[in-house]
DNA sequence: CCCATTAAACTCGTCCTCCGAGCATAACGG
DNA sequence: CCGTTATGCTCGGAGGACGAGTTTAATGGG
């Protein structure tokens, strides 16, 4: 086998990259972004056309000039099926190099017993092995709760216990790149999201708990073994207070449905959720209070973060949205005392998220992308045809 | 975000890269380490030689073959000064792209003001000038204070106000690179300090309040406009307590010589290093149950940020050195009992700088380094001579 | 309706880097 | 002293990117 040279497809990486970024560029503006000259420009997309790797197509006229072209990801180039499983639910989608997600599915769970589910995965991926063929290079999975190391640690939601998820790829040979849901739709944010362009973003989602990232030019901040981001574990809350997490006065216990229970004096929600949107639509007030104090440790750990991290936007999902807007001054108020004085005049925006259903998938989709479109992978696509 | 794109001098900017990170690497620890052919190595060499950026000399054989060569940096190359400000001092040296000081100076500030500091500065930055005209590439500063796109913003131990950094190397057309001491600091422990090699490392330092940063691969977290790291001002505290930074119940209250003052109902000291060293020479219950308090608000806090960012290995300094000594076990089991469960098993180590005094210098000349061995500036050094 | 204008694609010679194979060299050690 | 070993050196070749020159396909004013 010959030895592949050093950055021989550096530049048709970067290319697939710019497409992944921004599905339905065309030629010449990747030609711009890259600062490429037009001769390589046509050669580079020559040579990726070769390879099966993408299309071009004529792009509708802007005035005068010859038109450009579009470039679409290639009929037989290669594919990555992101899953990401919920509570209740879980959902997939066949996505190509351009990010766009195809032949989208959402299943219920019919049991929620951890080999059932993991049965289920399996099954899509050998569907998916067996209808791509070699063109699937790659599965993303997003799952609801702590990731290490492609094992699942913690998750609250499912009460599972700790789970290898390479069973879902395991006998078709296809790799496996497992994360948090919350850390995955962080990086649709950052990509494509309310937090597009920014170079450092915060994101984060309440449901059950708090999960979030933070994301450096897109990229999150995994942490050694994937489970960078518990940031509803740091101590922000009440020091007396246990965690299930196993530490205490976590964020985590002042800032979801548990925590509305507590203040109103009722016993833990079996659903925090569904509890949540009930006290919301509560206009008595003691539900007013309760609402008032979440909101308030919100705003004020979100602040914190903002002092740590110094954002260029903070992005909010999930029940953070309803929350903060059921008491947009009390947040307001929280978010600017916590802020350090010279955060004040310009505080980083506080967006709603924008992929909020999606989210996941497109960012374990993205994710995935990233490494089919490094140079390495490129080259061994280029050798492996 | 923005893909790499591999330029004319890719190969012969990571040589340098290598150089920085290794300093005494061999020619053929390089080739091998980048997978370079002899040949290639040779040509890349050869290039370096002809522009001046660096020089071979013989190295001493280790066994049997022909021995290589260490590669060092030209004596006509190009340097950065490094300089260190301090509460009482300021520190300065020049550093070639193997990242060792030359020519290193302690001065004591004889005035504290802001103009006469800065005044000193400048002169240093002249005379290196001078001295090293064209080779003279960047000014990389250290200060004790937050520092936002070369501006000073707050500087609690030097009582200055907002205060624009360029002002060091006006006239002089060098461009500088200002930043965070502890942030700094940090930068040296990930790259030849305690946590070198690790892929995501928490750094902190107290000394008067904690500062550190989050290092992933080397690089700080510097956030949108450099003001990252502030983690002392995260809301691990008292939130009734109001803090000198404009929000409340930050870490920073909890963990230096005015928590230990305030613990032993003293008031706020005007030195808070010198007395938190005095606090640990006392022996008496009152001392000791002062600093057991601190010690634990320092685990916590710490293990919040594990459970956040999941790294590698924490790094610490200045005070928290000698605050832990003084109640190991106290820290060990505050630090445990924050941390998530699945974290206990293998917590990440906790570990004291090992470049103490010199860290900011270090650090800021490394960062200064990472942009004179970047392609772009490799080939800008090549084309301007 | 034609043609100047515009933007982008295409062609091709050249440069540059890196590779690999073969050869040369400088150490060690029996 | 010579075989072994690791490395450096030389050179032909491959391939990507550039840039200058040319071609092409659109617009829009006269």
């Amino acid at each position: 086998m010959t030895p592949v040279r050093r950055g021989q497809w550096q530049t048709a990486a970067d290319v697939l990259t710019q497409l992944t970024r921004q599905p339905g560029i065309t030629r010449a503006a990747v030609a711009r972004a890259l600062r490429l000259s037009t001769g390589s420009a046509t050669e580079v997309t020559a040579r990726l056309r070769d390879v099966h790797l993408l299309t071009e197509v004529p792009a509708p006229s802007q005035g005068r000039g010859r038109p450009t072209t579009v470039l679409q990801p290639h009929p037989q180039g290669p594919v990555v099926l992101a899953l990401d499983l919920r509570q209740s639910s879980w959902r997939s989608a066949v996505v190509a190099l351009d990010g766009s997600l195809q032949d989208p599915q959402f299943n219920r769970h019919r049991s929620r017993r951890a080999q059932v589910v993991m049965k289920n995965l399996r099954r899509e991926v050998q569907q998916a092995k067996q209808r791509y063929g070699s063109r699937l290079q790659m599965v993303s999975l997003a799952v609801p709760g702590t990731v290490r190391d492609n094992h699942l640690m913690q998750a609250p939601t499912l009460e599972w216990a700790e789970l290898d998820l390479t069973q879902v790829t395991e006998g078709t040979g296809v790799p496996l790149l497992a994360g948090n849901d919350a850390t995955l739709s962080g990086v649709a944010e950052a990509r494509t999201g309310a937090a597009a362009g920014a170079g450092t973003a915060v994101h984060l989602i309440i449901e059950v708990g708090i999960g979030g990232t933070l994301l450096i030019d897109g990229v999150p901040a995994q942490g050694a073994s994937g489970a960078g981001g518990e940031y509803g574990h740091m101590p922000f809350g009440d020091r007396s207070r246990p965690c299930p997490c196993g530490a205490r006065g976590c964020w985590d216990l002042e800032i979801d449905g548990r925590a509305l229970a507590r203040h109103l004096k009722q016993p833990t929600p079996d659903d925090p959720v569904a509890y949540t949107e009930e006290v919301l639509r509560r206009t008595d007030r003691a539900a007013r209070a309760a609402v008032t104090r979440v909101v308030t440790a919100l705003g004020y750990g979100i602040a914190g973060l903002v002092n740590a991290h110094d954002p260029d936007v903070v992005t909010i999902g999930g029940l953070a949205i309803p929350l903060r807007a059921a008491a947009e001054d009390t947040f307001a108020e929280a978010y600017q005392g916590g802020l350090m004085t010279f955060h004040r005049t310009a505080p980083p925006p506080v967006l709603p998220a924008t992929h909020q259903p999606d989210g996941p998938l497109r960012g374990a989709a993205a994710l995935a992308l990233d490494q089919l479109t490094s140079e390495p992978a490129v080259a061994a696509w280029v050798a492996q045809r």
